[in-house]
DNA sequence: GGTTGTTTATATGTAGGACATATAAATATA
DNA sequence: TATATTTATATGTCCTACATATAAACAACC
């Protein structure tokens, strides 16, 4: 046998990446976009055009532009034209949030995303919180059904976190959040089904509810803090776990 | 003239958008991909297949599947066919947050958001600090050239802060730091060109790293809470702004 | 036996042609 | 002034063709 002599295939190299005459037409497209700094509605040359001056098929810039129609950069109007547009971010947050299919590891990194941020807007829920906003939210608890443990359902759950980051009166961060909070629904089934038994908290949502319309922003921060800590324990177990198994293999 | 006659004209209802054969291809495809639960590297049906199953040309399978690979559900080995993969998320996220594409609400928005989440990391960056990283942060101070009110240079600002998210240990997180950071320098460059002077907080980096190293956790989310409060204020005046505008327009 | 060279089928990447059709603009008509 | 007709336009969709990198199968060689 060939022993401790290096072989060919035992080098380590990352192939190169093959780029595709549509990746590149792609990232000019963006260029250009930003060079011409278009405002919202302009219209932009034809796909012959765009075809023409960068001296590739149709099919390519369609591809490309396909692409940026997709990101929410520009809208085609079929027939008459392509115009810019400021993209949906949280749209295409959206396509690319899929708690199916994305790695154990992305979505345990957004879960403690997601975690960080609830406790991280509670100075926001404090200053724009409105006797409205207390009211609807007194009225979410009122339909808990809480068990003998603390517990309450997935959907009970979600109503009630889904409120308070609306309090937050941010469109990004509460559509951040129904797309972050998809991923704990989807983990949370899988640990179900094991068997796992989450561990509640002290702090309830009533804790939360009451230093909310009572407390300080301080002490709001504590009750969602101390809420999720059960998370985050699961979360850094979960971490812990993905990190062994890759040592392993 | 007509006066208070309501005339077709005015009917505001919004128009029926176009659906492409392409953008209902791209959601078959999503769910096919989901429904088949592949795991990363399972080759997939050709272009040529996909076509003849969904009887459409290869054309509108190719822009449809073009998204795809951009999202990074797939990615395509010329020649050699199809296979699936777990997306970057955070690659996509950078392709849509681009400063200069994107709305000024959406700006603020998501500036918002990326203070929140500094806030609430607090925890995360106490529990998770290291004895080197208190020595690099310390480095990264000494580094700075401090103003006499105060002011350090937009490079001090991204290392420190960079280096703060860093400590979380959370490459999501982090990337997600570097992206929106770019809409700080975008949006502040152009208030400087204003002449607009920021405020400068009295908790300055060196508090932060001080209470960091020896404080608690909460001292520690105070200190950066404070330190960001005139970033806050500025977020929240040009939001009124804009309200504001959008009210006479 | 293991390496090297040859052949072949395969699937993506790219180009180019064709046409349907919705729309806007121009024009004509009532 | 409102409606009807015509025309040029640009996107959406389909089709054909071909270059080429790769894998697999096979042959040749030391």
């Amino acid at each position: 046998m060939s022993g401790n002599i290096k072989r060919a295939k035992d080098v380590e190299i990352s192939p190169i990446p093959y780029v595709t005459l549509t990746d590149r037409v792609e990232i000019r497209l963006i260029e250009y976009l930003q060079e011409k700094n278009f405002e919202p509605g302009d219209l932009i040359p034809t796909e012959f055009e765009f075809a023409d001056a960068l001296n590739v098929s149709r099919n390519v810039i369609r591809e490309a532009l396909s692409r940026l129609k997709m990101l929410g950069y520009i809208k085609a109007r079929k027939n008459r034209g392509m115009v810019t547009s400021y993209p949906d971010v949280m749209k295409v947050f959206g396509k690319v949030l899929d708690p199916i299919l994305m790695s154990k590891e992305t979505q345990l990194g957004l879960m403690e995303l997601r975690i960080s941020l609830e406790i991280g807007i509670s100075d926001l829920l404090f200053n724009r919180k409105t006797p409205k906003d207390i009211q609807e939210l007194e009225e979410i608890l009122k339909q808990e059904i809480v068990g003998p443990t603390g517990d309450v359902s997935k959907q009970n759950n979600i109503d009630f976190h889904s409120k308070l980051f609306q309090i937050a009166r941010n469109d990004y961060i509460q559509k951040f959040h129904v797309l972050l909070e998809q991923i704990f629904t989807c983990v949370y089934k899988l640990l179900e089904e094991k068997g796992e038994i989450l561990r509640v908290s002290s702090a309830t949502h009533k804790v939360i509810f009451e230093e909310l319309k009572s407390g300080t922003a301080d002490s709001l921060r504590k009750a969602i803090q101390s809420h999720l800590q059960p998370h985050m324990d699961i979360i850094n177990r979960e971490r812990k776990a993905l990190t062994n198994k890759e040592h392993v293999d």
